[in-house]
DNA sequence: ACCAACCACCCAGCC
DNA sequence: ACAAAGCTCG
DNA sequence: GGCTGGGTGGTTCGAGCTTTG
């Protein structure tokens, strides 16, 4: 049912955008070379700069011609003839060049298991004595690795293989355009699929009010250390396939590239977290002196609490140390929550080891217990997984049979309340928070003087909650805005929500002293705060409510979830936590 | 440490 | 922050 | 001859990736 044709060039079209917004930027964020390659492009014919998008944005740049073809590019032969011409494209026809230009292992690349075999399968079938079945069944790897001694040996040529022409795109191609991404979206996650996104419809961004100077990057300097912390950023399968050696060598990657980071306050935390996880990684291979030795230089939550329960084991003295300055001075919530629980326990420790030293003034006399959050208990049919696919869904359905009726609300309502209450703010025109058409937040949204650079637009929302006017204002713009990206609205809740009537209810439901303090909390930390918050809404019959964390068998509560309760208690906002147990038989 | 599964076919080895 | 289609491997 | 096990060659399938709009 998607109605949607995109123009015939769209690709080239969107390409063009980047070209444009390089054009626009300060000279001295391209280098030499890439504003040279910047302004070539814009010379091309449309034909020529669709044919140079369309290599692009495939992998690799070597091509097999005979493999190539677009309906809305009848002919190849002249817009390639002209990128040959303009230095962007090289045509490899003779096996001499192919072995000076191309690589093997990206030269075998472009061939299949068949393909090989059909061209070498004799000859590979004599040099390894192995059957051509066999062959057949070998994994690619082996077989390339084969096909590579052979072909170093003599015993095979790589003209074998051709079919046609190849096409080498020049090889500075794929740096120029990680720089126009980065020129364009200030990062390298987003591409130009964001583009094509957009316009089928399946994202929609805010209008936003874009900043004059469009510009990402103070200097080229900046670009370049943002470009290289992404490249050495661990992604989760690189990190759980890593082993001690490749985790010292991007460890030491990252040394090499800390002093370009120091600067940038971003860039240092963005360096922290992934130092953190290497360092994570290093403790799942039990190799604690690395791990210990990483943690120092993050100064991010979680890396002193595992610092710290690291030093508890080898030297727990010095872990209390730690503990007392992450106590007065912690970098999270999370983190509080953590010694909240974990200096009773090391304590305990200590006062076996040599108490007089442990009671010794400002050891741990600042410790000081956090008040347990209130509990419930709810008895489960013993067959209560047969009939419910969640044990959240199991306490509500019980819980509604006892008249107390409520929703399954996680993080979805409060947290999207907060996002259509502060969306004008969220979104207001202030400068470097909006630099193009694809963001869903403003840029600095985690920074500390978020709030203060925006006082005008807090002002009149603070008095939308005075006069309350704000219940209607949230939900007109949950009907105005819906399905536009923001990061604290979850729409598919906010659709149920207004469908099914609740809405309203909860809105008014929940007193404005409450909502207020909510906010208050989520501000102090947008983005750790987003989540924790209990499972259940209930909506007492006697108009009154309850937020209820659900925790079943085998379930404990997490740090943030925590945090989040800490704060109810302290302004008296009416929450607990929900303990369900099977029925004893 | 390693990995597709399935089927039909051939052939040698065995009773 | 999507879905269909094609290719490739095992 | 009939049965068996191992090797062979062909097909089909699911999962995952790339390309596309
Ligand atoms: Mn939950
Ligand atoms: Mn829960």
């Amino acid at each position: 049912m998607n109605t949607i044709t995109l123009p015939p060039f769209y690709y080239r079209d969107n390409f063009q955008q980047l070209l444009d917004r390089a054009g626009l930027l300060p000279a001295e964020l391209q280098t030499e070379r890439e504003r040279q390659l910047t302004s070539m492009a814009l010379l091309l014919s449309p034909q020529a700069l669709a044919l140079l998008v369309r290599l692009l944005t495939r992998k690799g740049n070597l091509f097999r011609s005979e493999r190539l073809a677009w309906a809305e590019l009848p002919d190849l032969i002249e817009p390639v003839a002209e990128l040959v011409s303009a230095g962007w494209v090289r045509v490899i026809t003779a096996r001499a060049e192919l072995n000076d230009l191309v690589g093997v292992d990206e030269w075998l690349a472009l061939y299949n298991r068949d393909e090989l075999l059909q061209a070498w399968g004799d000859q590979l079938v004599g040099i390894t004595g192995v059957s051509r079945s066999k062959l057949k069944s070998w994994r690619r790897e082996q077989l390339d690795e084969i096909c590579k001694q052979a072909l170093t040996a003599g015993q095979l040529q790589r003209c074998d293989l051709q079919t046609a022409l190849w096409w080498q795109l020049v090889s500075d191609c794929s740096q120029w355009l990680e720089t126009l991404l980065l020129l364009y979206f200030g990062n390298l996650q987003q591409s130009l699929t964001e583009f094509v996104l957009r316009d089928l419809g399946l994202a929609r961004y805010e209008d936003l009010p874009l900043d004059a100077s469009l510009c990402p990057f103070h200097s080229r300097t900046q670009l370049d250390a943002h470009r290289a912390l992404f490249h050495l950023s661990p992604d989760d399968d690189w990190l759980k396939a890593a082993d001690a050696d490749a985790l010292q060598l991007r460890w030491n990657a990252l040394q090499d590239i800390r002093e370009r980071v120091v600067d940038d306050e971003w860039l240092q935390r963005r360096w922290m977290r992934m130092v953190t996880r290497l360092a994570r990684q290093a403790e799942r291979l039990a190799l604690p002196e690395l791990a210990l030795d990483w943690y120092q230089s993050c100064e991010c939550h979680p890396a002193r609490e595992r610092r710290i329960r690291l030093l508890a084991i080898r030297d727990p003295w010095q872990a209390l140390a730690e503990c007392r300055a992450a106590w007065f001075n912690s970098y999270s919530e999370d983190e509080w929550q953590f010694l909240q629980g974990f200096v009773p326990r090391l304590g305990k420790q200590l006062g076996k080891l040599d108490r007089q030293r442990l009671q010794t003034s400002g050891v741990i006399d600042w410790y000081q217990a956090a008040a347990l959050p209130a509990e419930q208990f709810l008895n489960l049919p013993t067959d209560w997984k047969q009939r419910w696919p969640r044990v959240e869904q199991a306490v509500l359905d019980l819980l509604a049979e006892q008249g107390r009726p409520g929703i399954y609300v996680e993080n979805a309502l409060i947290v999207s309340v907060f996002g259509l209450l502060y969306w004008p703010l969220l979104f207001a025109a202030v400068e470097g928070a909006f630099f193009h058409p694809f963001q869903y937040r403003p840029d600095d949204l985690y920074e500390p003087d978020f709030l203060t650079r925006r006082q005008l637009w807090l002002q009149e929302i603070e008095a939308d909650l005075d006069s309350g006017v704000w219940i209607d204002r949230v939900q007109q713009r949950a009907i105005d805005k819906m399905g536009i990206q923001n990061p604290f609205v979850y729409w598919e809740f906010v659709a149920a929500g207004l469908e099914q009537g609740w809405f309203e209810t909860v809105l008014k439901r929940i007193p404005l002293e409450h909502w207020r303090a909510m906010f208050e909390f989520i501000w102090q930390d947008p983005k750790a705060h987003r989540s924790g918050l209990p499972d259940l809404l209930i909506l007492e019959p006697d108009g009154g409510y309850q937020l209820l964390e659900v925790k079943g068998p085998g379930d404990q509560l997490q740090a943030n979830q925590k945090s989040w309760l800490a704060w109810f208690a302290s302004q008296n906002i009416p929450a607990a936590v929900l303990y369900a147990r099977p029925e004893p038989v």
